[in-house]
DNA sequence: TACTGGATTCACT
DNA sequence: GTGAATCCAGTAA
């Protein structure tokens, strides 16, 4: 089978719960170029930061908030922060804690809904509202494709997909670490497409 | 019950 | 580069 056929049928494959059953460190890195569809909206997945036992994760101490990262595997696990932000993971780690956080997203269809959903929490509509500043961050993301924490626990599949592409090689994915909330700890974990324009601005 | 700080973003300098 | 916005979750008392 030609390279092109076999992306196109990867392609078409919707990544089931049980592909999240793995742990947070190894699947971040293979959700990068994944496709992701919530309703109307569709994107690439570009960047992504894995969470699991160490200090600086809600996992590390598991309270009301992060429940979901311990009793579920390919969910939502939706947490708002700064008062006016949400941030969306997905839980990971079957047998365990941890969630992969979804940092950043192509947008490749339903830009025209993202924009408005952006305008309307606030974002400056300048001439540079291009679709790279649409997704370029994990709030920005949670604002484009509608994510809030009504959206917390529920399943892959259901109403939010996760299709199947290509892994990536090494040599396309970037690493970079970032100091944690816990001074002192640091974060290895965190995995871009070496390139993409659509990556956030911070590392 | 009260206090503290945050897995961010954006405007301003 | 810096600081404000803004409110919820977690923690201490």
């Amino acid at each position: 089978m030609t390279r092109a056929k076999s992306q196109q049928n990867n392609t078409s494959e919707e990544l089931s719960k049980e592909w999240f059953s793995g742990d947070a460190l190894t699947l971040a890195p293979l959700l990068l170029g994944k496709k992701i569809r919530k309703g109307s909206c569709t994107g690439i997945i570009v960047e992504t930061e894995a969470y699991g036992t160490d200090p600086a994760s809600h996992a590390y101490k598991i309270t009301k908030r992060s429940a979901t990262m311990r009793d579920t595997y390919g969910h939502w696990y939706v947490y708002f922060t700064y008062g006016m932000y949400h941030c969306a993971n997905i839980t990971t780690n079957k047998n365990g804690v941890g969630a992969v956080l979804i940092r950043a997203v192509e947008p490749i269809k339903g830009i025209g809904l993202m924009r408005r959903r952006r305008a309307q929490s606030g974002a400056a509509m300048k001439p540079d509202m291009l679709a790279q500043n649409l997704c370029s961050g994990p709030a920005k993301f949670c604002q484009a494709f509608d994510i809030t924490k009504k959206e917390n626990i529920t399943p892959v599949g259901d109403n939010f997909v996760i299709y199947n592409a290509p892994k990536l090689t090494s040599t396309e994915i970037g690493v970079s670490s970032r100091i944690g909330i816990k001074k002192g700890t640091e974060l290895p974990w965190r995995f871009y497409i070496k390139g993409n324009a659509f990556v956030s601005k911070k590392h």
